[in-house]
DNA sequence: CCTTATGAGA
């Protein structure tokens, strides 16, 4: 949006100031020769007495253009009002044009604020430009430039600013101080917020706003020892730096501390507000504690903040997290408006519950709403269609999502990878893996398992391989995949080698892996290995590993290994009515050999059947006995 | 006298 004569001079940097003064006023006459030049020759009127009744303020840009248009040369503080209210690049260039005219462009204070103003519509370029010429700049002027900056996340610009700053003399503000921080909001800027924070003096601190936004900059930089220090030092932390360090629990996932602290603030003297509710809720969804989500929902009602969307978007969100659908459902259909934010609330809760078609229907009435979907929508819905197997739904939302350019966004492509995974279009899949950059191990486990679980192991095994030749070090989740792949497809000494392997990244195998190395020792019929394995392994005392050796007795009609694996299964509490389903499989798989166990099991099922009241299950088992009674008669 | 400025949903 720059015009070219302007950048030509912006470029040439050893022009020396009178002529760059007649250079800029020549660019921007350029811009627009005639619409300045009828306002240099149009008569002086006394427009600006006009307004309001003081008689000096203006009410919108419109009256001070036509103030400007009348007035050949309006004066400083019609100037400053001018750039205050503008609204646009093409406004600021207005008055900036005005400024050279009546050429009181080297005013400090009006200089700043066309930096300022200049920045905030995003021309950074001729916010510099101004900055250069400045020639008495104060602490403002640096400010300006650097909370420009930092506005359009030019960070490091920013710090090696401050650095030339301070080289040149000129001591940092508050104010100062608190732009900078924001260039420090992540980690890897943590050793430049700590060198900022040690040059701030216990006066300064006194200022609630800078010591909040140091505390902000730690949570960022997801340093909670550094923010909790600093707490306990503030001499007057209000409302707002305890929703600071809230905050740092709950996107540390710690979200009993984050309660906790609630009741601390409370005992302190301080009342909750919107966003100490925003957290609390937050910490319920990841506690997964309806019950005080219910209580918070109470608080806020009460409050009447129930009004505020973005307090109404965390309930839903809390709700949805919490699995209670119906509730979410109830808190989206009360509010009076849905934003992008409510509608990925209430999509997600569906998808993450496993109700793919309903997000999908959600997401289509949000279209219909003309809420436009955006990222986080698209991770949502793309999961849906992985949910549900809907491939042409999925590659329809794929085409939706390239206009946005969302395909290498590594969250949505590895969404899109598992998705054609999951609906066996594996060419999509690899397709899609290649366009996502950086490939991080998140990603090469998506297309991992995408041939995974296609039963294509050796593909799979293959890029496993190509992961750790690509230097990305594999997680347990990455282990997981490959390790399944391998018992699905019968590869006995690639899943040991795999499984060994673990321990050269330094990761201990999980409960999971031990299921996995079970069933594929199980699988490939080497029942006793199996068991021989798990008694070996330090924490077989858990139902979930017996079931997967009774669910390869199954397979290989083991009755014998099956009835013990049932028996542990239970005595290690893997859910009682699992066991007998899974050894009824195995009865039923045998029914001719062995035909009094049926009846027993089943016998065992009807006495179980008032306490564990797992009506769906026993209907499911009384189902496949039946059939198993039936094909016995073949 | 005018210019720079904190916390929050997914």
């Amino acid at each position: 949006m720059i015009s070219a004569p302007c950048r030509s001079f912006m470029q040439n940097k050893g022009s020396l100031y009178s002529s760059t003064l007649s250079a800029i006023s020549t660019a921007y006459i350029a811009l627009d020769a005639a619409e300045s030049f009828r306002e240099i020759v149009r008569p002086s009127s006394s427009v600006f007495t006009h307004t309001e009744s003081n008689g000096t303020h203006f009410c919108t840009f419109k009256d001070i253009q036509e103030g400007f248009d009348a007035l050949a040369q309006p004066d400083r503080s019609q100037l400053v009002e001018g750039i205050r209210k503008c609204n646009s690049i093409y406004h600021v260039r207005r008055c900036h044009h005005h400024c050279l005219v009546t050429q009181i462009e080297q005013d400090t204070y009006l200089a700043n604020s066309l930096v300022f103003t200049y920045a905030k519509y995003g021309a950074l370029y001729d916010s510099k430009a101004v900055f250069k010429l400045i020639i008495d700049r104060s602490v403002v002027t640096w400010t300006a430039l650097i909370s420009a900056l930092v506005r359009h996340e030019a960070y490091l610009d920013a710090l090696l600013l401050y650095r030339q700053m301070h080289q040149e003399g000129t001591t940092p503000n508050n104010v100062t101080f608190i732009a900078l921080l924001g260039a420090c909001m992540n980690r890897e800027f943590l050793t430049e917020g700590k060198r900022l924070h040690a040059c701030i003096s216990k006066e300064q601190l006194s200022d609630v706003i800078l010591g909040t936004s140091i505390i902000t900059m730690y949570g960022r930089c997801r340093s909670l020892e550094d923010a909790r220090a600093l707490f306990s030092q503030l001499p007057n932390a209000n409302i707002v730096t305890w929703n600071a360090i809230m905050t740092i629990y709950v996107e540390l996932e710690q979200g009993k501390e984050a309660i906790f602290l609630i009741q601390r603030m409370h005992s302190a003297g301080l009342e909750p507000n919107d966003c100490t509710y925003i957290n609390g809720l937050k910490a319920c969804a990841l506690l997964e504690d309806i019950t005080l989500g219910r209580a918070i929902h109470v608080c806020v009602v009460a409050e009447g903040l129930i009004s505020d969307i973005v307090v109404s978007n965390s309930l839903v969100n809390m709700y949805g997290k919490c699995g209670a659908l119906d509730d979410a459902l109830y808190i989206f259909s009360g509010m009076p408006k849905h934003d992008v934010i409510t509608w990925n609330g209430i999509i997600s809760s569906y998808v993450q519950q496993g109700y793919g078609a309903e997000g999908l229907e959600l997401f289509r009435n949000m279209q219909q709403q003309g809420i436009k979907p955006e990222r986080v929508t698209f991770i949502n819905v793309v999961g849906a269609c992985a949910n549900i197997t809907a491939l042409d739904e999925g590659k329809w939302i794929h085409a939706c999502l390239l206009n946005d350019a969302l395909e290498s966004d590594s969250q949505v492509g590895n969404a899109l990878i598992h998705m054609y995974g999951q609906c066996g279009a594996l060419k999509l899949a690899r397709i899609v893996f290649y366009k996502v950059r950086p490939h991080n191990v998140v990603s090469w486990t998506a297309i991992t398992s995408a041939f995974a679980q296609q039963g294509r192991a050796k593909e799979a095994l293959h890029l496993f391989q190509e992961m750790q030749e690509n230097h990305v070090k594999p997680d347990d989740v990455a282990y997981i995949s490959v390790l399944s792949a391998c018992s699905h497809a019968g590869l006995v000494e690639e899943g040991i080698w795999c499984f060994l392997s673990m321990w050269e990244y330094g990761l201990n195998p999980n409960i999971e892996h031990y299921v996995c190395m079970i069933d594929l020792f199980g699988r490939a019929g080497l029942l006793s290995e199996a068991e021989e394995f798990m008694c070996k392994m330090p924490r077989w005392h858990d139902g979930r590993l017996w079931a997967a050796l009774l669910s390869s007795c199954t397979i290989h009609s083991d009755i014998y290994r099956g009835k013990n694996a049932a028996e542990q299964m239970i005595t290690f509490g893997a859910g009682e009515t699992a066991s007998y389903v899974l050894l009824a499989n195995l009865y039923a798989a045998n029914v001719k050999r062995d035909s009094e166990s049926p009846a027993l099991v089943l016998s065992k099922m009807m006495s179980l059947s008032d306490e564990e009241g797992d009506s769906e299950s026993m209907r499911i088992l009384l189902d496949r006995m039946v059939a198993a009674y039936m094909g016995s008669y073949d």
